[in-house]
DNA sequence: TTGAAAGCGTTACCAG
DNA sequence: CTGGTAACGCTTTCAA
């Protein structure tokens, strides 16, 4: 509802004179009839004769009057709200999920309440907040424990976790493969010769890191290789370098360095290149996770796995919203394949 | 108020036993109280006897009680609810924003509604949501019209615009100072004996990219450097990029390229070494504008003004809280300068 | 300090 | 199809 000049100088004056914002009784007033009437105009399919109808709206319009959404939601039981947590906003690859997530939701007419976790912050804290403010429904890409889950199971407010599992049956969860992606990457790395591979991983309570971490060490470990080196990062750029450098210390033949993560992978690439001189992907091969913008710049063409973000987050939105207009229906764990991009920051055969 | 096991039982039994929330009367009625005395406990500073007070508290824990915020809301008016509208969340530079307006306004003990406008999305049905949310407060760091910000006004709700002036005398707004940064670049350029500049603008319904550009503009005239070619991106990198191959081709001597963000600045540095062959900085200078967390790395380690960030943000969210608690308080433009960050990406002298 | 009662602006459920 | 009336869960007078 786009309002032109036309209909807003009405507004303007309605508010100047009262020094309020129009209800449904105004509405209702000028136009002469009740004010459930008014309100069966908004609602998506109320029973009302197409000339009142049409009447209460041009009333409407000319006062700006909108439904209060905070009445609404007091008596419906249902605030259009979603909350999405998201930890470390400043991760370079959750900005996207975010845009994703609010685009989506937004299609559904949903409004995102947004909380980003930072270290300090308390998550009880944030989970008091959602409950007071009556969300419909959660989306966490933060991690959250065991006993704050069963918090939101206790509320009855439905939960989709983002690129992590509950081990709550009753968490959905939309998530990009990490096994196979990890797997895909260290196999083709393995198949082009490489030999002596050091791990940089994410934080020991990360659960996405593991999971790469887990992966990577697993196939490895089947192929042959038995005690790879890993060092753990915080998926930092500054801890991609570090993690590199300590490997090259400890390995001198290092020829394969696997990234939880495409940022600690530029950093390392960076450290690797302009500190310890090696030629990547020539003597040495560096491959990430994600495929987050920066991945395919022209310095980097990082070799990793990108997730699809914009079917994930839609996917997200669409279980979520699912779940809260049938709170019977089972919790679903979606899991999408990433694909590998090939770059140039691994020397791959054929 | 974190929440332990012991005081979580009670509230799963009793949302079990009656299958909906606790409401200040549920609390009252076991406490043997009144209602009105339920309100008081959790209102900031009301008259109450301490004993009564106690046991109040000590019910409304084994219940899980909270207040709800949409009734509270619905007759307080106050929401604690801000607004925040962001265009183009993948920006690079945005997150940082956002987590910090996100931290600002959290310390407060407000909510952000996240409102991410993409292309395609009507600026106009953000406003409508706002305005039926009754939003105590709107942050644009996007760009609305003047009959937009009329809008707001309209509806008496403050807005404090993120890097970006509004015209009219009402809005707050708190900036970078973009002519000043960009004019210290500029300038050290000059000093350093550039002469043959290029610039790679933003596009013309950026407020930043143009005060940037025209700053950029204005002292090289005033130095004597008449007619500067300039190329239009759109913050991307692939525009950055397309920019610096533009210039160098109509311009041989081409020696600074002026951009008006990193994202652009680090797609010309991508371009003019791995495309055009070019050494940055030795015969190609190039800067760039935010201070970004990529602009660090060490592959471009960028010349470039750094926005103070986590104060501008501090500042907008204070603002905006001031002119909540009092609508009469005089809009408020703050300025903030940028740092110059000398990197390595120009030939600057001492 | 306390409790009763009147809203806040809607939707939902009634008779008519 | 329509209008009256009862919620929704709270804050806020106002008397006691």
């Amino acid at each position: 509802m786009p309002k032109r000049t036309a209909d807003r100088a009405p507004t303007a004056s309605f508010i100047a004179q009262s020094g309020r914002r129009p209800t449904s009784y105004d509405v209702a007033r000028i136009a002469g009839v009740s004010q459930s009437a008014v309100s069966r105009c908004f609602a998506p399919n109320a029973s009302i004769a197409p000339a009142k109808r049409e009447l209460i709206l041009k009333v409407a319009s000319e006062l700006g009057y909108r439904p209060n959404a905070l009445a609404q939601a007091l008596i419906s039981k249902r605030t259009n709200l979603v909350a999405v947590l998201i930890s470390n906003l400043t991760n370079l690859y959750y900005p996207e999920v975010l845009a994703g997530l609010s685009a989506s939701l937004t299609k559904r007419d949903v409004r995102v309440l947004l909380f980003s976790l930072g270290a300090e912050s308390e998550v009880d804290d944030v989970i008091d907040q959602i409950w007071r403010h009556s969300v419909d429904g959660v989306i966490a890409a933060a991690r959250l424990s065991e006993q704050q889950l069963e918090q939101f199971a206790d509320h009855q407010i439905p939960v989709v976790m983002y690129n992590r599992l509950a081990s709550g049956p009753n968490a959905a969860s939309v998530r990009c493969d990490s096994v196979g992606g990890e797997r895909d990457l260290v196999e083709r790395l393995i198949a082009s010769g490489h030999r002596h591979f050091g791990i940089i991983a994410g934080p020991e309570d990360s659960y996405v890191g593991e999971e790469r971490n887990s992966a990577a060490r697993t196939l490895l470990a089947e192929r042959g290789f038995g005690d790879v080196p890993m060092v753990r990062g915080d998926f930092s750029y500054a801890s991609g370098r570090a993690g590199v450098r300590e490997l090259a210390r400890i390995m001198p033949k290092l020829d394969a360095v696997v990234c939880a993560s495409d940022l600690m992978a530029i950093g390392a690439m960076d450290e690797a290149r302009i500190e310890l001189g090696r030629d990547v992907p020539k003597d040495l091969s560096i491959v990430g996770f994600d495929g987050s913008g920066p991945a395919t710049w022209e310095s980097y063409r990082l070799t990793t796995i990108r997730q699809p973000v914009g079917r994930m987050t839609a996917a997200a939105a669409a279980m979520l919203m699912e779940r809260i207009e049938d709170p019977a229906s089972p919790a679903e764990q979606r899991l999408f394949s990433g694909q590998m991009i090939e770059g140039a920051s691994a020397r791959l055969g054929a």
